[in-house]
DNA sequence: GCGCTTTGTTACCGACTGGTACAAATAAAT
DNA sequence: ATTTATTTGTACCAGTCGGTAACAAAGCGC
Protein backbone atom coordinates (compact mmCIF):
# COMPACT_ATOMS: atom_id res chain seq x y z
CA UNK A 1 0.00 0.00 0.00
CA UNK A 2 1.18 4.06 -0.76
CA UNK A 3 2.24 5.93 2.16
CA UNK A 4 0.19 8.07 0.62
CA UNK A 5 -2.77 7.35 2.72
CA UNK A 6 -1.58 7.61 6.34
CA UNK A 7 0.14 11.18 5.39
CA UNK A 8 -0.73 13.40 8.46
CA UNK A 9 -2.88 15.73 6.16
CA UNK A 10 -0.72 18.93 7.60
CA UNK A 11 -1.48 22.27 5.36
CA UNK A 12 -4.45 22.57 4.43
CA UNK A 13 -6.69 19.89 2.71
CA UNK A 14 -10.23 21.23 2.36
CA UNK A 15 -12.25 24.46 3.40
CA UNK A 16 -13.89 23.12 6.98
CA UNK A 17 -17.31 22.75 6.73
CA UNK A 18 -18.99 24.76 9.45
CA UNK A 19 -22.41 23.61 8.94
CA UNK A 20 -21.21 20.01 9.32
CA UNK A 21 -19.25 20.56 12.62
CA UNK A 22 -22.31 22.29 13.93
CA UNK A 23 -24.65 19.19 13.06
CA UNK A 24 -22.35 17.25 15.02
CA UNK A 25 -22.00 19.31 17.86
CA UNK A 26 -25.54 19.73 17.83
CA UNK A 27 -26.03 15.92 17.83
CA UNK A 28 -23.57 15.60 20.62
CA UNK A 29 -24.86 18.55 22.55
CA UNK A 30 -28.69 16.82 22.23
CA UNK A 31 -28.05 13.08 22.48
CA UNK A 32 -26.07 13.75 26.30
CA UNK A 33 -26.24 17.43 27.44
CA UNK A 34 -23.93 20.35 26.46
CA UNK A 35 -22.29 20.37 29.80
CA UNK A 36 -21.07 16.74 29.26
CA UNK A 37 -19.46 17.21 25.57
CA UNK A 38 -15.97 19.21 25.69
CA UNK A 39 -14.89 21.24 22.92
CA UNK A 40 -12.10 18.60 22.48
CA UNK A 41 -14.66 15.70 22.18
CA UNK A 42 -16.77 17.74 19.28
CA UNK A 43 -13.46 18.48 17.65
CA UNK A 44 -12.53 15.12 17.32
CA UNK A 45 -16.18 13.92 16.43
CA UNK A 46 -16.16 16.61 13.49
CA UNK A 47 -12.08 15.44 12.55
CA UNK A 48 -10.88 18.87 13.29
CA UNK A 49 -8.96 20.22 15.46
CA UNK A 50 -9.56 22.88 18.32
CA UNK A 51 -7.82 26.09 16.32
CA UNK A 52 -10.17 25.60 13.29
CA UNK A 53 -13.31 25.60 15.94
CA UNK A 54 -12.26 28.42 17.78
CA UNK A 55 -11.04 30.55 14.28
CA UNK A 56 -14.61 29.64 13.31
CA UNK A 57 -16.79 29.99 16.29
CA UNK A 58 -14.65 32.44 18.43
CA UNK A 59 -15.21 30.48 21.46
CA UNK A 60 -17.16 27.73 23.21
CA UNK A 61 -20.04 29.94 23.40
CA UNK A 62 -20.20 31.17 19.95
CA UNK A 63 -20.46 27.22 19.42
CA UNK A 64 -22.83 26.60 21.52
CA UNK A 65 -24.70 29.60 20.48
CA UNK A 66 -24.66 29.28 16.90
CA UNK A 67 -25.51 25.37 17.79
CA UNK A 68 -28.82 26.54 19.49
CA UNK A 69 -29.52 29.15 16.37
CA UNK A 70 -29.31 26.19 14.54
CA UNK A 71 -31.22 23.98 16.70
CA UNK A 72 -33.67 26.75 16.76
CA UNK A 73 -34.86 27.41 13.51
CA UNK A 74 -34.55 23.79 12.49
CA UNK A 75 -36.36 22.19 15.44
CA UNK A 76 -38.31 24.50 17.23
CA UNK A 77 -39.87 26.37 15.06
CA UNK A 78 -41.88 23.23 14.12
CA UNK A 79 -43.96 23.78 17.87
CA UNK A 80 -44.11 27.60 16.68
CA UNK A 81 -45.50 26.57 13.53
CA UNK A 82 -48.19 24.16 15.52
CA UNK A 83 -49.30 27.23 17.72
CA UNK A 84 -49.66 28.97 15.05
CA UNK A 85 -51.91 26.84 12.82
CA UNK A 86 -54.87 28.46 13.10
CA UNK A 87 -56.87 25.49 14.14
CA UNK A 88 -59.10 24.99 17.15
CA UNK A 89 -57.96 24.64 20.96
CA UNK A 90 -57.82 21.04 20.94
CA UNK A 91 -56.46 19.94 17.75
CA UNK A 92 -53.14 22.12 18.38
CA UNK A 93 -53.22 20.42 22.04
CA UNK A 94 -52.80 17.17 20.74
CA UNK A 95 -50.75 17.76 18.14
CA UNK A 96 -48.55 19.68 20.76
CA UNK A 97 -49.15 15.82 22.75
CA UNK A 98 -48.07 14.37 19.72
CA UNK A 99 -45.07 15.91 19.43
CA UNK A 100 -44.09 15.86 22.63
CA UNK A 101 -44.77 12.20 23.88
CA UNK A 102 -43.98 10.79 19.85
CA UNK A 103 -41.77 12.78 17.68
CA UNK A 104 -38.75 10.33 17.46
CA UNK A 105 -36.24 13.14 17.42
CA UNK A 106 -37.33 13.87 20.89
CA UNK A 107 -36.43 10.55 22.03
CA UNK A 108 -33.01 12.18 23.78
CA UNK A 109 -35.23 15.26 25.58
CA UNK A 110 -34.92 18.47 23.57
CA UNK A 111 -31.68 20.83 23.29
CA UNK A 112 -33.51 23.69 24.25
CA UNK A 113 -34.58 22.63 27.09
CA UNK A 114 -31.43 21.09 28.72
CA UNK A 115 -29.61 24.40 27.89
CA UNK A 116 -32.36 25.78 29.98
CA UNK A 117 -31.73 23.95 32.96
CA UNK A 118 -28.33 24.13 33.06
CA UNK A 119 -28.43 27.63 31.52
CA UNK A 120 -25.74 28.67 34.46
CA UNK A 121 -23.17 26.71 32.98
CA UNK A 122 -23.51 28.26 30.19
CA UNK A 123 -21.89 31.23 28.36
CA UNK A 124 -22.79 34.87 28.34
CA UNK A 125 -23.89 34.76 24.27
CA UNK A 126 -26.03 31.61 24.57
CA UNK A 127 -27.62 32.30 28.05
CA UNK A 128 -28.72 35.54 26.78
CA UNK A 129 -30.12 33.64 23.10
CA UNK A 130 -31.85 30.77 25.76
CA UNK A 131 -33.56 33.77 27.67
CA UNK A 132 -34.48 35.18 24.31
CA UNK A 133 -35.74 31.94 23.01
CA UNK A 134 -37.77 31.53 25.90
CA UNK A 135 -39.65 34.89 26.12
CA UNK A 136 -40.57 34.32 22.16
CA UNK A 137 -42.04 30.85 23.17
CA UNK A 138 -43.93 32.28 26.21
CA UNK A 139 -45.23 34.94 24.02
CA UNK A 140 -46.40 32.46 21.09
CA UNK A 141 -48.01 30.28 23.60
CA UNK A 142 -49.75 33.37 25.01
CA UNK A 143 -51.03 34.29 21.48
CA UNK A 144 -52.13 31.05 20.94
CA UNK A 145 -54.58 30.71 24.65
CA UNK A 146 -55.54 34.00 23.67
CA UNK A 147 -57.07 32.99 20.18
CA UNK A 148 -58.54 30.28 22.08
CA UNK A 149 -60.29 32.21 24.96
CA UNK A 150 -61.61 34.60 21.69
CA UNK A 151 -63.04 31.68 20.68
CA UNK A 152 -64.91 31.10 24.05
CA UNK A 153 -62.72 27.88 24.27
CA UNK A 154 -61.54 28.83 27.99
CA UNK A 155 -62.11 27.85 31.66
CA UNK A 156 -63.54 30.55 33.89
CA UNK A 157 -60.67 31.82 36.43
CA UNK A 158 -57.06 31.35 34.36
CA UNK A 159 -55.24 34.28 33.09
CA UNK A 160 -53.98 33.66 29.83
CA UNK A 161 -50.43 34.14 30.99
CA UNK A 162 -50.66 31.73 33.49
CA UNK A 163 -52.38 29.24 31.21
CA UNK A 164 -49.31 29.67 28.57
CA UNK A 165 -46.61 29.44 31.38
CA UNK A 166 -48.60 26.48 32.62
CA UNK A 167 -48.76 25.01 29.01
CA UNK A 168 -45.08 25.37 28.44
CA UNK A 169 -43.85 23.96 31.20
CA UNK A 170 -46.41 21.22 30.60
CA UNK A 171 -44.60 20.47 27.68
CA UNK A 172 -40.99 20.74 28.74
CA UNK A 173 -41.87 18.33 31.04
CA UNK A 174 -42.85 15.53 28.95
CA UNK A 175 -40.31 16.11 26.52
CA UNK A 176 -37.67 16.18 29.41
CA UNK A 177 -39.19 13.01 30.45
CA UNK A 178 -38.51 11.09 27.47
CA UNK A 179 -34.54 12.22 27.86
CA UNK A 180 -34.69 10.38 31.36
CA UNK A 181 -36.69 6.95 29.11
CA UNK A 182 -39.71 7.38 30.04
CA UNK A 183 -42.23 5.47 27.74
CA UNK A 184 -44.16 7.54 25.56
CA UNK A 185 -47.29 6.13 26.44
CA UNK A 186 -47.05 7.02 29.84
CA UNK A 187 -45.64 10.29 28.76
CA UNK A 188 -48.83 10.52 26.74
CA UNK A 189 -50.90 9.92 29.34
CA UNK A 190 -49.54 12.39 31.92
CA UNK A 191 -49.20 15.20 29.67
CA UNK A 192 -53.21 14.39 28.08
CA UNK A 193 -53.90 14.47 31.98
CA UNK A 194 -52.32 17.86 32.31
CA UNK A 195 -53.69 19.44 29.73
CA UNK A 196 -57.43 18.17 30.36
CA UNK A 197 -57.56 21.53 32.61
CA UNK A 198 -58.31 23.49 29.70
CA UNK A 199 -61.19 21.06 28.79
CA UNK A 200 -63.47 23.02 31.54
CA UNK A 201 -65.06 25.41 28.49
CA UNK B 1 0.38 40.40 68.16
CA UNK B 2 1.10 36.82 68.53
CA UNK B 3 1.98 34.54 66.11
CA UNK B 4 0.08 31.61 67.20
CA UNK B 5 -2.95 33.16 65.38
CA UNK B 6 -1.07 32.81 62.17
CA UNK B 7 0.07 28.71 63.24
CA UNK B 8 -0.43 26.74 59.89
CA UNK B 9 -2.44 24.46 62.73
CA UNK B 10 -0.39 21.40 61.12
CA UNK B 11 -0.77 18.17 63.38
CA UNK B 12 -3.62 16.88 65.26
CA UNK B 13 -5.73 20.22 66.55
CA UNK B 14 -9.03 18.41 67.07
CA UNK B 15 -11.23 15.87 65.96
CA UNK B 16 -12.31 16.76 62.76
CA UNK B 17 -16.96 17.10 62.74
CA UNK B 18 -17.84 14.84 60.28
CA UNK B 19 -21.40 16.52 60.73
CA UNK B 20 -20.46 19.57 60.30
CA UNK B 21 -19.18 18.79 57.30
CA UNK B 22 -21.98 17.07 56.10
CA UNK B 23 -24.12 20.11 56.45
CA UNK B 24 -21.27 22.50 54.70
CA UNK B 25 -22.00 20.20 51.86
CA UNK B 26 -25.32 19.64 52.16
CA UNK B 27 -25.78 23.37 51.92
CA UNK B 28 -23.28 23.59 49.12
CA UNK B 29 -25.24 21.00 46.64
CA UNK B 30 -28.51 22.25 47.42
CA UNK B 31 -28.22 25.77 46.98
CA UNK B 32 -26.15 25.27 43.84
CA UNK B 33 -25.66 21.65 42.00
CA UNK B 34 -23.67 18.97 43.10
CA UNK B 35 -21.95 18.87 39.82
CA UNK B 36 -20.98 22.42 40.54
CA UNK B 37 -19.42 22.18 43.73
CA UNK B 38 -15.86 20.64 43.43
CA UNK B 39 -14.72 18.62 47.24
CA UNK B 40 -11.94 21.45 46.62
CA UNK B 41 -14.46 23.91 47.47
CA UNK B 42 -16.48 21.74 50.05
CA UNK B 43 -12.44 21.26 51.89
CA UNK B 44 -12.20 25.21 51.88
CA UNK B 45 -15.90 26.29 53.19
CA UNK B 46 -15.65 23.27 56.11
CA UNK B 47 -11.98 24.06 56.69
CA UNK B 48 -10.31 20.91 56.69
CA UNK B 49 -7.83 19.52 53.94
CA UNK B 50 -8.55 17.18 51.06
CA UNK B 51 -7.05 13.63 52.86
CA UNK B 52 -9.26 14.71 55.88
CA UNK B 53 -12.16 14.36 54.02
CA UNK B 54 -11.13 11.35 51.48
CA UNK B 55 -10.26 9.35 54.72
CA UNK B 56 -13.85 9.82 56.14
CA UNK B 57 -15.80 9.27 52.84
CA UNK B 58 -13.87 7.89 50.83
CA UNK B 59 -14.60 9.29 47.93
CA UNK B 60 -16.67 12.02 46.05
CA UNK B 61 -19.15 9.90 45.12
CA UNK B 62 -19.48 8.62 49.56
CA UNK B 63 -19.34 12.64 50.61
CA UNK B 64 -22.49 12.78 47.95
CA UNK B 65 -24.07 9.65 49.15
CA UNK B 66 -24.00 10.23 52.63
CA UNK B 67 -25.36 13.92 51.96
CA UNK B 68 -27.91 12.38 50.00
CA UNK B 69 -28.58 10.19 53.03
CA UNK B 70 -28.73 13.37 55.66
CA UNK B 71 -31.15 15.53 53.16
CA UNK B 72 -33.57 12.38 52.79
CA UNK B 73 -33.77 11.76 56.66
CA UNK B 74 -34.03 15.81 57.08
CA UNK B 75 -36.20 17.05 54.44
CA UNK B 76 -37.36 14.28 52.68
CA UNK B 77 -39.05 12.63 55.39
CA UNK B 78 -41.54 15.51 55.75
CA UNK B 79 -43.20 14.86 52.56
CA UNK B 80 -43.64 10.81 53.40
CA UNK B 81 -45.46 12.19 56.64
CA UNK B 82 -47.53 14.28 54.81
CA UNK B 83 -48.30 11.63 52.69
CA UNK B 84 -48.98 9.32 55.77
CA UNK B 85 -50.78 11.93 57.29
CA UNK B 86 -53.96 9.93 57.45
CA UNK B 87 -56.43 13.41 56.60
CA UNK B 88 -58.12 13.38 53.47
CA UNK B 89 -56.91 13.50 49.73
CA UNK B 90 -57.43 17.10 49.55
CA UNK B 91 -56.14 18.29 53.02
CA UNK B 92 -52.64 16.23 51.91
CA UNK B 93 -52.81 17.68 48.75
CA UNK B 94 -52.75 20.94 49.79
CA UNK B 95 -50.50 20.22 52.20
CA UNK B 96 -48.48 19.58 49.52
CA UNK B 97 -48.79 22.55 47.50
CA UNK B 98 -48.18 24.38 50.89
CA UNK B 99 -44.58 22.85 51.07
CA UNK B 100 -43.62 22.71 47.79
CA UNK B 101 -44.96 26.17 46.71
CA UNK B 102 -44.25 28.07 50.18
CA UNK B 103 -41.63 26.59 52.10
CA UNK B 104 -38.86 28.57 52.73
CA UNK B 105 -36.39 25.39 52.33
CA UNK B 106 -37.06 25.25 49.20
CA UNK B 107 -36.21 28.06 47.83
CA UNK B 108 -33.60 27.09 46.11
CA UNK B 109 -35.16 23.77 45.22
CA UNK B 110 -35.00 20.44 46.15
CA UNK B 111 -31.37 18.75 46.61
CA UNK B 112 -32.93 15.22 45.33
CA UNK B 113 -34.49 16.32 42.53
CA UNK B 114 -31.18 18.12 41.71
CA UNK B 115 -29.32 14.89 42.09
CA UNK B 116 -31.65 13.14 40.11
CA UNK B 117 -31.90 15.47 37.04
CA UNK B 118 -28.14 15.27 37.02
CA UNK B 119 -28.04 11.31 37.81
CA UNK B 120 -25.73 10.55 35.32
CA UNK B 121 -23.04 12.92 36.74
CA UNK B 122 -23.72 11.32 40.03
CA UNK B 123 -20.50 7.83 41.48
CA UNK B 124 -22.46 4.51 41.11
CA UNK B 125 -23.25 4.27 45.20
CA UNK B 126 -25.49 8.01 44.97
CA UNK B 127 -27.40 7.10 41.81
CA UNK B 128 -28.45 3.38 43.11
CA UNK B 129 -29.45 5.70 46.61
CA UNK B 130 -31.17 8.12 44.10
CA UNK B 131 -32.68 5.74 42.36
CA UNK B 132 -33.98 3.99 45.88
CA UNK B 133 -35.42 7.24 47.00
CA UNK B 134 -37.38 7.42 43.78
CA UNK B 135 -39.10 3.88 44.34
CA UNK B 136 -39.69 4.64 47.50
CA UNK B 137 -41.34 8.03 46.85
CA UNK B 138 -43.15 6.60 44.41
CA UNK B 139 -44.62 4.04 46.37
CA UNK B 140 -45.67 6.31 48.62
CA UNK B 141 -47.54 8.46 46.41
CA UNK B 142 -49.22 5.24 45.30
CA UNK B 143 -50.39 4.10 48.49
CA UNK B 144 -51.19 7.66 49.63
CA UNK B 145 -53.69 8.00 46.12
CA UNK B 146 -54.76 3.98 47.07
CA UNK B 147 -56.45 5.38 50.46
CA UNK B 148 -57.69 8.28 48.68
CA UNK B 149 -59.51 6.00 46.26
CA UNK B 150 -61.16 3.86 49.18
CA UNK B 151 -62.57 6.78 50.60
CA UNK B 152 -64.23 7.41 47.08
CA UNK B 153 -62.37 10.72 46.53
CA UNK B 154 -61.20 9.81 42.96
CA UNK B 155 -62.00 10.86 39.34
CA UNK B 156 -62.40 7.99 36.74
CA UNK B 157 -60.39 6.15 34.44
CA UNK B 158 -57.02 6.86 35.94
CA UNK B 159 -54.95 4.03 37.59
CA UNK B 160 -53.44 5.15 41.27
CA UNK B 161 -49.53 4.39 39.29
CA UNK B 162 -50.07 6.67 36.72
CA UNK B 163 -51.93 9.10 39.00
CA UNK B 164 -49.05 8.22 41.47
CA UNK B 165 -46.28 9.22 38.79
CA UNK B 166 -48.33 12.10 37.92
CA UNK B 167 -48.51 13.71 41.26
CA UNK B 168 -44.68 13.40 42.35
CA UNK B 169 -43.67 14.85 38.75
CA UNK B 170 -46.12 18.09 39.43
CA UNK B 171 -44.99 18.26 43.03
CA UNK B 172 -41.10 17.98 41.40
CA UNK B 173 -41.72 20.57 38.49
CA UNK B 174 -42.93 22.99 41.37
CA UNK B 175 -40.65 22.79 43.29
CA UNK B 176 -37.72 23.04 40.41
CA UNK B 177 -39.06 25.76 39.65
CA UNK B 178 -38.47 27.95 42.56
CA UNK B 179 -34.54 27.17 42.17
CA UNK B 180 -34.76 28.39 38.77
CA UNK B 181 -36.57 32.20 40.53
CA UNK B 182 -39.92 31.52 39.58
CA UNK B 183 -42.56 33.61 42.40
CA UNK B 184 -44.03 31.65 44.63
CA UNK B 185 -47.61 32.47 43.77
CA UNK B 186 -47.54 32.01 40.26
CA UNK B 187 -45.86 28.55 41.39
CA UNK B 188 -48.89 28.18 43.79
CA UNK B 189 -50.87 29.25 40.96
CA UNK B 190 -50.26 26.49 38.78
CA UNK B 191 -49.19 23.20 41.34
CA UNK B 192 -53.11 23.93 42.60
CA UNK B 193 -54.41 24.02 38.18
CA UNK B 194 -52.24 20.74 37.79
CA UNK B 195 -53.46 18.79 40.99
CA UNK B 196 -56.64 20.06 39.87
CA UNK B 197 -57.36 17.00 37.68
CA UNK B 198 -57.88 15.01 41.19
CA UNK B 199 -60.80 17.10 42.09
CA UNK B 200 -63.36 15.67 39.39
CA UNK B 201 -64.85 12.65 41.75
C1' DG C 1 8.21 31.61 -11.13
C1' DC C 2 6.84 34.49 -6.72
C1' DG C 3 4.62 36.06 -2.33
C1' DC C 4 0.53 36.35 0.49
C1' DT C 5 -3.36 34.87 2.61
C1' DT C 6 -6.02 31.13 4.39
C1' DT C 7 -6.56 26.99 6.54
C1' DG C 8 -4.79 23.30 9.06
C1' DT C 9 -1.79 20.98 12.41
C1' DT C 10 1.14 20.07 16.58
C1' DA C 11 2.26 21.33 20.85
C1' DC C 12 1.71 23.93 24.38
C1' DC C 13 -0.44 27.13 28.41
C1' DG C 14 -2.51 27.87 33.10
C1' DA C 15 -6.32 26.46 35.85
C1' DC C 16 -8.84 23.17 37.52
C1' DT C 17 -10.49 18.27 38.69
C1' DG C 18 -10.62 13.96 41.90
C1' DG C 19 -7.36 11.58 44.56
C1' DT C 20 -3.00 10.32 47.41
C1' DA C 21 2.05 9.81 49.83
C1' DC C 22 4.02 11.37 53.52
C1' DA C 23 5.73 13.97 57.24
C1' DA C 24 4.55 16.79 61.12
C1' DA C 25 2.15 17.61 65.32
C1' DT C 26 -0.37 16.56 69.32
C1' DA C 27 -3.48 13.85 72.68
C1' DA C 28 -3.36 10.08 75.39
C1' DA C 29 -0.75 6.41 77.63
C1' DT C 30 3.05 5.37 79.94
C1' DA D 1 9.07 13.34 80.31
C1' DT D 2 8.89 10.14 76.78
C1' DT D 3 6.71 7.29 73.81
C1' DT D 4 3.03 5.90 70.72
C1' DA D 5 -1.06 6.22 68.15
C1' DT D 6 -3.77 8.99 65.74
C1' DT D 7 -5.19 12.57 62.74
C1' DT D 8 -4.00 16.40 60.43
C1' DG D 9 -2.18 19.47 56.49
C1' DT D 10 1.37 20.16 52.65
C1' DA D 11 2.52 19.07 48.42
C1' DC D 12 2.02 16.52 44.90
C1' DC D 13 -0.04 13.15 41.00
C1' DA D 14 -2.13 12.35 36.35
C1' DG D 15 -5.82 13.86 33.63
C1' DT D 16 -8.99 17.18 31.55
C1' DC D 17 -10.70 21.61 30.69
C1' DG D 18 -10.99 25.96 27.46
C1' DG D 19 -7.95 28.47 24.79
C1' DT D 20 -3.69 29.86 22.02
C1' DA D 21 1.04 30.51 19.71
C1' DA D 22 3.91 28.91 16.16
C1' DC D 23 4.52 26.76 12.15
C1' DA D 24 3.38 24.06 7.64
C1' DA D 25 1.00 23.22 3.49
C1' DA D 26 -2.44 24.49 -0.05
C1' DG D 27 -4.58 27.84 -3.00
C1' DC D 28 -4.77 32.57 -4.94
C1' DG D 29 -3.23 36.70 -7.69
C1' DC D 30 0.57 38.33 -10.03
Amino acid sequence: MSDAEQRPARGRPRKMNAELVLDVAMGAYWKSDPADVSVNAICQMAGISKPSLYREFGSEDGLSRAVLDRYAEQVLSEIFTILQSGTGLWDALNALIDFASDDPRMETGCLFYKMRSGKHRLGPETRARVDEIDAAAQAAYAAFLQAARDAGEWPDGLSVEAGAKYLSEQVALAITQRASGEERAGIREMLTLSLSVFRRS
